[in-house]
DNA sequence: GCCAACGTTGGC
DNA sequence: GCCAACGTTGGC
């Protein structure tokens, strides 16, 4: 089971991430670069994976994971290039924005900051921890904002005991807000 | 719509 | 194997 982590962007015209979730599961295809298509290969079962929408958004929405790994591209004929099958794990309480990661000294080196074109990177340990704590920090704030709840919430059930119990701090500490 | 940053292609 | 020309991606 792998344990490394991963960032993949789709613009979500193309595909999006509550298309993904609508769809439970989608196999990772389409993808034309060696350097992404040499990610994808590394890719093992179980590897998290964080969902960017590009053009649109401009925003980590959500985690994957990792649940077959790399074999023949089945749109092509041609042996170069592969897929993997992805399933959602679960929604971000709050996206994290490239512009918020831009901020973010930590996360400089990250292969979307340093490498922008490229649909597939490598995620280190420590980003991917700074990431969930910026997209924590996110949805603490936004209590103020109340554009947060996302309207798919199918998958996030997995992490709603933990949400929800964080929603009822923040909705009685702050009643006054009410949801749209 | 523009442009920067890459990647790919093909002539030499 | 170099490099110019061209194509594509994606942020702004």
């Amino acid at each position: 089971m792998g344990n490394n982590h991963w960032l993949v962007k789709s613009e979500p015209f193309k595909y999006s991430w509550e298309k993904f979730l609508k769809d439970k599961k989608t196999f990772w295809d389409g993808v034309r670069n060696y350097q992404a298509r040499n990610n994808l290969r590394t890719m093992q079962k179980g590897d998290q994976v964080f969902f960017y929408h590009s053009n649109e958004g401009l925003e980590i929405v959500g985690i994957a994971e990792v649940v077959k790994e790399a074999y023949q591209d089945p749109t092509i004929d041609d042996e170069r290039w592969v897929a993997v099958d992805l399933k959602p794990v679960t929604t971000l309480k709050a996206p994290v924005s490239l512009a918020q990661i831009k901020a973010e000294k930590r996360l400089q080196d990250l292969g979307l900051i340093r490498q922008g074109r490229l649909s597939v990177s490598p995620v280190t340990a420590k980003e991917w921890e700074v990431i969930l704590e910026l997209s924590e920090q996110n949805a603490t704030e936004s209590k103020s904002a109340p554009k947060a709840a996302p309207a798919f919430s199918k998958v996030a059930k997995k992490t709603s005991a933990v949400s929800k119990a964080k929603q009822e701090t923040t909705k009685s500490a702050n009643s006054k807000v009410k949801a749209k």
